[in-house]
DNA sequence: GTTCTTGCAAAAGCTTTGCAGGAAG
DNA sequence: CTTCCTGCAAAGCTTTTGCAAGAAC
C-alpha cells in the first residue's frame, strides 16, 4: 500500500525542507547522489507513513536501478542525520518520516490503521516514567497498539 | 541472556498455576505433550522477560531435542488461550510472559534494560486515545522505548 | 484408531553486510 | 584523485509453514 499524497505540497515550504536537507547532507561530508535527493524529495513530499518497502518501490519508481540496499543505507544515514525518524510499528515493517514532523504513533492492530497523536498525549506519562524510574520516554520510537473503533472485537 | 529466578516460585502458587494451565490446554482439545509442560513449567516459574530464543534454548535444555518451530507453534497456542502475551520490543526479538501476570513495559534502547510499570501509567493516555480517536490502546502489547538513567546521552 | 503434535528442513519477511566498480567533489 | 556511494548478491535474524512420522487420548 504505497503512498498517498505525494507531491501535494506547496512549493514554498517544500523546497526549503529540501534544500536545507540538501545542505545538511554535503556538510557531513556526503555526496549528493541520484536516490539521495529522490529519497529526500519522497520524504518532503508527503506526510504519508511509508515504509522501507513502499521507498523502495518509490525510489525505484522514480529512479529506476536503485537497490533496496541502497535506499536502506540512506534511511540510516538520513536518520543518524536526524533528518528522519523510524517507528515501530509491531506488524514486522518499521515506517518512517521527516522528523521535523514528528509526533507519537496508534496502530490497530486489527487494520493497520495509524493515527498520529500529539506529544502532549504522552506528557503525563513521560514525567511519571522519569519521576519513578528515571527513564526518558520516546514517544516517537515505538507505536502504541491497540484497536481502533472498526475493529474493537 | 536466558532466564534469572527460574524456579524461584514457592511450590503454592506454581503448583496451582501450572495445574490450571494444563486443565485449559486439555480443555481446549489440547493434548499434554513434554515440551508443553516445560514451556508452562518455565512461564509459571520466572517473572523474566523472555524471548522466543531464551525460551527455545531453556526448553531445550530441559527436554533435549526440542526443535524451536515446535517452541514458536507452543507460543501461539498459550497465546491464544490467553495463558501468555507477547511484548514487541523494538529491537526485534518480542518477549513473552502470562498473562496473568501482565504489565507495561519500558526497554531502553541503550542497554536493553525491561523496566515493568504498572497499567495505571497508562490510563490518561487510554482515555484519551479513547475520547479523541476512539481508539482502545493495548498498553502490554508494545513496550515503550527510551533511554535509562544509564543511558541518556 | 483418530486427531493432535512433533522434528526436520525449507522458506518467508525485514534488514544488514561484503565487495568491487563507479560517481561526486 | 580520493573518498563516498552504488548495485548485486549473499547472509542475518526472527518467525512461519509443509510434511510425514509419531505420540496422546
Amino acid at each position: 500500500m504505497p503512498s498517498r499524497r505525494a507531491g501535494a505540497n506547496t512549493a514554498l515550504t517544500s523546497g526549503a525542507d529540501e534544500k536545507a536537507i540538501h545542505e545538511r547532507l554535503r556538510r557531513s561530508g556526503g555526496r549528493l547522489t541520484d536516490p539521495t535527493r529522490v529519497l529526500v524529495a519522497i520524504f518532503v513530499g508527503t506526510d504519508a507513513h511509508l515504509t522501507a518497502d513502499d521507498l523502495i518501490a518509490e525510489v525505484h519508481r522514480r529512479s529506476p536501478g536503485t537497490a533496496p540496499s541502497t535506499v536502506y543505507r540512506l534511511l540510516q544515514r538520513l536518520e543518524q542525520l536526524g533528518v528522519i525518524e523510524h517507528v515501530h510499528s509491531g506488524s514486522g515493517a518499521a515506517f518512517y518520516h521527516l522528523s521535523e514532523r514528528g509526533h507519537a504513533h496508534l496502530v490497530c492492530t486489527g487494520c493497520g490503521r495509524v493515527i498520529d497523536v500529539p506529544d502532549a498525549a504522552f506528557e503525563q506519562l513521560s514525567k511519571a516514567s522519569r519521576a519513578a524510574y528515571d527513564f526518558t520516554i520516546e514517544p516517537h520510537h515505538s507505536a502504541v497498539l491497540g484497536r481502533c473503533g472498526v475493529c474493537v472485537s
